[in-house]
DNA sequence: ATGTCAGGAAGATCCTGA
């Protein structure tokens, strides 16, 4: 089984190169994050016109968003609402997958603002609660009994070799060691495993999102890698092929995050 | 490296968020 997560930054304006992707690399699910529209915006018969017909949709207007499209039919668990602020930044599915069933969580984690201080910044303040709420409801509901995966957005790149300069982004909202700290919480509260660290060294550079900024963002390769897939210890041995697809961030109107797509032998 | 994108409301440009 093979399950991608990608942050699209529009899935109306970028379903000509979610197309291409489905169409090249056929993963069995797609999970979205900042899809900023609507449930019933959202381009459905694009999607099914691809062979992908199940849908578990957690959207809402203009902002955030999130969503799992899938070939193979799969229940929609939950959508839940950290923080208590009606964000669209959580859905949850679960597939048969034989008698050994597979749950996926999708998240989007609030990018927290410029400013890396609660005092003064509310988003950053919201930032760090949200993980802190997702640490204890990790523990407190033993998210990771049983074969789990959690993609997403995660909007923290914890590593050293996550960034393009570890020193020059210690200040920085994505990087800062209260941040690294929490995500490190959320971790160790389900034992999970960093996927992604499992087929790349962590001495390496790697990375998932560059800013639009960037006049050359080949050139500068000024990275971070933003984006995660993390599996329940049960998945441990099934862990077979991970792939970050650099060259998407090259594609027509891309987005600023490029697809992660992890394979599992189940 | 304050640069570039997106959506929305308004109105043919601005704002907020990232």
């Amino acid at each position: 089984m093979k399950i991608t997560t990608w942050n699209i930054n529009s899935v109306r304006l970028r379903m000509p190169i979610v197309a291409q992707f489905l169409k090249e690399h056929a993963p069995d699910a797609i999970c979205l994050q900042e899809t900023k529209c609507r449930n019933a915006e959202f381009p459905y018969s694009d999607f099914r016109a691809l062979g992908y017909e199940h849908f578990a949709i957690n959207g809402q207007k203009g902002y955030h968003g999130v969503a799992i499209v899938s070939k193979q039919p799969m229940e929609l668990l939950e959508t839940r609402d950290f923080c208590e602020k009606g964000d669209a930044r959580h859905v949850s599915v679960g597939f048969a997958n034989g008698g050994t069933p597979l749950t996926i969580h999708n998240f989007y984690v609030p990018a927290g603002g410029d400013e890396p201080d609660r005092e003064i910044n509310p988003k950053f303040a919201h930032k760090l609660d949200f993980l802190d709420e997702m640490a204890e409801w990790i523990q407190r509901d033993r998210v990771t009994d049983g074969r789990v995966i959690l993609v997403g957005d995660l909007n923290i790149a914890p590593l050293e070799q996550d960034v393009w300069s570890h020193k020059a982004l210690l200040q920085v909202v994505s990087h800062t060691p209260i941040e690294v700290e929490k995500l490190g919480r959320v971790i160790d509260a389900g034992r999970w495993i960093d996927t992604m660290r499992r087929f790349v060294p962590k001495e390496e550079k790697l990375y998932t999102w560059w800013s639009y900024r960037a006049s050359d963002w080949e050139k500068s390769d000024r990275g971070r890698r933003l984006d995660h897939i993390w599996a329940s210890e049960a998945l441990s041995e099934t862990l077979e092929q991970m792939h970050v697809l650099r060259e998407a961030r090259n594609w027509t109107r891309p987005s600023d995050h490029v697809p992660v797509t992890i394979s599992l032998a189940i």
